[in-house]
DNA sequence: AAATTAAATGAACGATCATTCATTTTCAAG
DNA sequence: CTTGAAAATGAATGATCGTTCATTTAATTT
């Protein structure tokens, strides 16, 4: 055997990756074209080709990989809490790791949550169950505090959609250059999320 | 003269708008083409270049256009308020109007929330300062409530983002089917907007 | 009814699209 | 060094794109 597979291929395909995060989050995925992303990477189009099957097959592949990527550095946060966790502290280390976590990525964040409508069935029927997946974190928190009495939450199905919403949101807007550091938001987030359910 | 300006004409212009507001939320301004449009009006591809100087024109028509009611719509509601409101009368006011109003109006919402980066730099700043403009009515609510010592809110612009952020978020998910009213909504939206703020 | 103009047609323009494929280049295994 | 497969090239495919335009149709004023 010879050039076994993955020698350089892998190292390009994530190349891809990266010209088609970038560009799909700044021009959508529609106005993107093949050209342009082996433009960006330094290659010829037919050569994506030897690494992703499709466009669409590029855009499962962001969209997937992100949402998977944020469960797994979930399940990583979560292993560092005490066991039995109560809910209030539970509410704060969810919403820090979310700011922290999205506001890194802000470009694959914008596309999971933007380019939905452009997933072919199949595909958008797997992204939404990571999407549920994740959802039911903070839902679950929501519960354990409706349960205990901390939490004045009704709904938490609904409550769970507002906040992440609300948090999410802040991706669109903030840049590190600006006036309030990271850490200012943080504060100020927290302050809004555990004062809408208390 | 025969045939004044805009006999026949404004009237298809609507079915034009109507026809791109639905296609565009459905599918995105750049997957979407003039063909699809026509054919959904029911009229030839060129046709729509009486009413339309380009397919660009069109997008900005339909995100100015909604902008712009949804200004004039709260210079309504701001009418019908008592002078001086107080500042939580005021932010009630403004969620219950924020979320019927959108609700309402789900396709003209996505649009002009995701097609920003479609949009020629210089219809890009005009939706801005519209844009601004409304979120300036928020931050004012909010800063009044700030002095008057009844709202915890450190950073209105921030605060601002945030809630706005959380009330748009619903069009998203919410539909009328579900088991939830308007009303049941609203009213969960409320308290959390309220807590979040005191 | 004639004149006039808005509005729509139908066909065409060049450009660009995602994708394919025969061919060539690259490079590690044998 | 030879070999064989991965990876990239370069050119081509048919389709579809936004837009234009000469012409026809429709409707209203004179």
């Amino acid at each position: 055997m010879a050039r076994p597979s993955g020698a350089k291929g892998e190292e390009t395909a994530e190349r891809v990756r990266a010209a088609a995060l970038s560009l799909f989050a700044r021009q959508g995925y529609a106005a993107v074209s093949m050209r342009q992303i082996a433009s960006e990477v330094g290659v010829q189009p037919g050569a994506l080709y030897n690494h992703f099957p499709t466009k669409q097959d590029l855009l499962k592949d962001l969209m997937s990989g992100h949402m998977a990527a944020l469960l797994a550095a979930w399940e990583q946060e979560a292993a560092t809490a005490p066991a039995d966790e109560a809910p209030k502290p539970a509410l704060e280390r969810f919403t820090r790791f979310h700011i922290r976590y999205h506001l890194a990525r802000t470009d694959a964040v914008f596309i999971s949550y933007m380019e939905l409508r452009n997933l072919e069935p199949e595909n958008f029927a797997g992204i939404e169950a990571q999407r549920r997946a994740y959802e039911d974190v903070l839902t679950r928190i929501l519960e354990r505090g409706a349960a205990a009495g901390e939490f004045r939450v009704s709904e938490p199905r609904v409550v769970t959609r507002a906040l992440i919403a609300m948090l999410t949101g802040l991706g669109t807007w903030y840049r590190p250059s600006g006036r309030l550091s990271e850490t200012d938001i943080e504060t100020i987030y927290l302050n809004m999320v555990t004062g809408s359910v208390t």
